[in-house]
DNA sequence: TATCGTTATATTTTTAAAAATATAACGGGC
DNA sequence: GCCCGTTATATTTTTAAAAATATAACGATA
């Protein structure tokens, strides 16, 4: 911004660009945020209800959002089990694991689009 | 993306980047896409009811986003006038017309940013 | 076969956001 | 002084999202 365009703003704290980013398949999105945080989690518990239970989703909207994935996807991201040992479980296949790289990457790329746009604003 | 991370997603229309940006202070957005293109209408209209209702925003919504500008701004973006001829109306500030300009290329760079990412996606 | 914790699903309740409705104040022009 | 359309504000209603609650299926293990 230049400098005519100062001052327009209060600031008690700074003001930055900030924004949101994400997948989209027929104009609505399917991949935000969120479903990426779900995997991670997936992964580190191996379940969905304690991947839920961290993030304080409920298990319902986290199971909503796992199915949502594997119905989206050629082959599952996820892989439930149900029952067996410890009641059963959950793990991510290498496709997810992929998704979640790229999309970590997606995100750096657009932290520093936002970085410097907050660094050249200066309202 | 990589060649390995293709086909992962199904694919009936193209799959694309899309996202949001607003500015930020202390945490919470007070300028994003709908308050510009209010202001854009007000310039137009010189009506905030007028402008409400070619954005299909009811008016109460549209005098909410303009007084909460008009208290985060230094001066006013917008200026009412209250009875008088044709009941009254709005207009816009300098300051206002300097902020939908900074918006306008901020969108622009993210567009072009989306349109980079949705071109080297290719999932 | 009884137990366990998880997946899977339906139903209800709560909460929050949005929309709709109503009404007063305003001031120039007739 | 009345009319007009807009600003300004409160209240109610509707809608949608989120949360909470409940329950069955599952299968290895003991």
């Amino acid at each position: 911004m230049d400098q005519s365009t100062k001052h327009i703003l209060k600031r008690e704290p700074a003001i930055r660009v900030n924004g949101s980013l994400w997948l989209e398949s027929d104009g609505k999105r399917f991949f935000g945020p969120g479903p990426v945080e779900l995997l991670e989690r997936i992964a580190e518990t191996g379940s969905i209800s304690e991947a839920a239970k961290r993030m304080k989703m409920s298990y319902k909207k986290a199971w909503e959002l796992v199915s949502a994935l594997n119905e989206r996807s050629v082959n599952p991201l996820v892989v439930p089990r149900t029952g067996g040992e410890h009641g059963g479980g959950s793990t991510i296949t290498d496709e997810a694991r992929e998704l979640i790289d790229y999309h970590r990457h997606l995100r750096q790329r657009f932290a520093a689009f936002l970085a410097e746009e907050t660094k050249n604003l200066k309202l």
